[in-house]
DNA sequence: TATTTGTGGATACACCGTACGGTAGCGAAC
DNA sequence: GTTCGCTACCGTACGGTGTATCCACAAATA
């Protein structure tokens, strides 16, 4: 049962998913197959080729939700597996718009929205679409880092308040009682409650509204 | 002249800026400053913490922007300020949305784009502010990190265009060939040629015009 | 003067990515 | 049938990293 390449990124994969992009290590990775660390030399010439293919792998999946019965409905559910993706692996979120994702699989998702894109009324030509698409893409990275940030630090911190102000508190309550960032403080403290899902469709079709040119609801 | 953070910083700053993140290590730093590593945790916890600490550097360059005679000067000003931060010290791309930006700048600038969108009509209540917040930074975020990366890749390669068929074209040249992303050959082929200033300004009034809902042009 | 206290330094550890040299097997050429 | 050359595998070793620990020495206190 020799190696492979795909069998060494599943390996990664694993071992990114359950500690994250710090704790994975070539030689860890050569450990959990039973190999010496320079094995992995004869199918990897780095180990940030390792990550395009780890990258590439979890594009595959992305890629997968194909096309949808229209342009937007594409967009829409392409968005919505990257989400899915990033939330299953988070390292990928680490390495979202970090590094050029020239992959087969990942030119595929890039593909379809691509095309998805070209046809929405307010693309009209391939300038437009190049923007669009850079937009579009824009915000899901940033989207995406954002939400598993926080997603990282809330269960750092513990989820529920008593803990949160255990452990930020001190020093950002501290920050917030100078009173001299009233809204951020309003925000900390009104608005916490927001689902993440919910908050990310808005922010994506009011995004996809603005590309495209749609009167706002 | 004892040591204090801002010097570290600054020094670390000024590696980082030379050799980007991965080249930034403790003990260059420390030498930098003549001193042994050891001295470094004496101001500062952790690399990490060190990393919090030059980002809230750069945030008091981008706070300095202040502001302006309307929210939405304000706003455009904070994103341009950021993207020319970000264009001045690469590696701060990097560390965008990775990690939450608590410093004392960090809320500065947080609070003048927050009290700005807040005064944006189609801003109407709290949620509405946290959602609109959290999809302009998203859309910064990502459309930095996207142009620091391009830049990147751009040098790596050579700009020019033999250059450029020579290092990534072997590859993409016959990923491209196998017809199965048309779209994305036309706008590697087509659409190299958008000026990175614009494309950023254009789809930021895009993605703001989306999100204070204000009719597009 | 004797003793405590703190401050800068060196050393050490565990780990990382990866360059390099060696060896064993096997097909091809004489 | 023997030898040669090539390929595929392997372990070791090097220079680097972040950081914990201990140590020497100077200053300040009793």
């Amino acid at each position: 049962m020799p190696l492979s390449r795909e069998k060494i990124a599943a390996a990664a994969i694993r071992l990114a998913d359950a500690h994250g992009l710090d704790g994975l290590s070539l030689r860890k990775i050569a450990k959990e197959l039973g190999v010496g660390p320079m094995r992995l030399y004869d199918y990897v010439t780095n180990r940030s080729e390792l990550l395009d293919l780890m990258v590439d792998v979890v594009y595959a999946r992305i890629a997968e939700v194909g096309q949808q019965s229209g342009w937007r409905a594409t967009v829409l559910a392409v968005a919505r597996a990257t989400r899915d993706a990033a939330l299953d692996h988070e390292w990928f979120s680490d390495l979202l718009g970090g590094r050029p994702h020239l992959g087969p699989h990942a030119l595929a998702v890039g593909e379809t929205t691509a095309a998805a894109l070209s046809q929405s009324p307010g693309v009209r030509d391939i300038d437009e679409l190049q923007r669009a698409l850079g937009a579009l893409n824009a915000f899901i990275v940033g989207a995406l880092r954002r939400e598993i940030t926080e997603r990282r630090t809330a269960r750092s911190t513990g989820t529920d308040e008593a803990a949160f102000q255990a452990s930020l508190g001190p020093y950002l309550t501290r920050m917030l009682n100078t009173g001299r960032y009233p809204t951020v403080a309003r925000l900390v403290i009104d608005g916490a409650h927001l689902n993440a899902e919910e908050t990310f469709n808005h922010n994506l079709i009011t995004v996809l509204d603005g590309i495209t040119g749609r009167p706002r609801t």
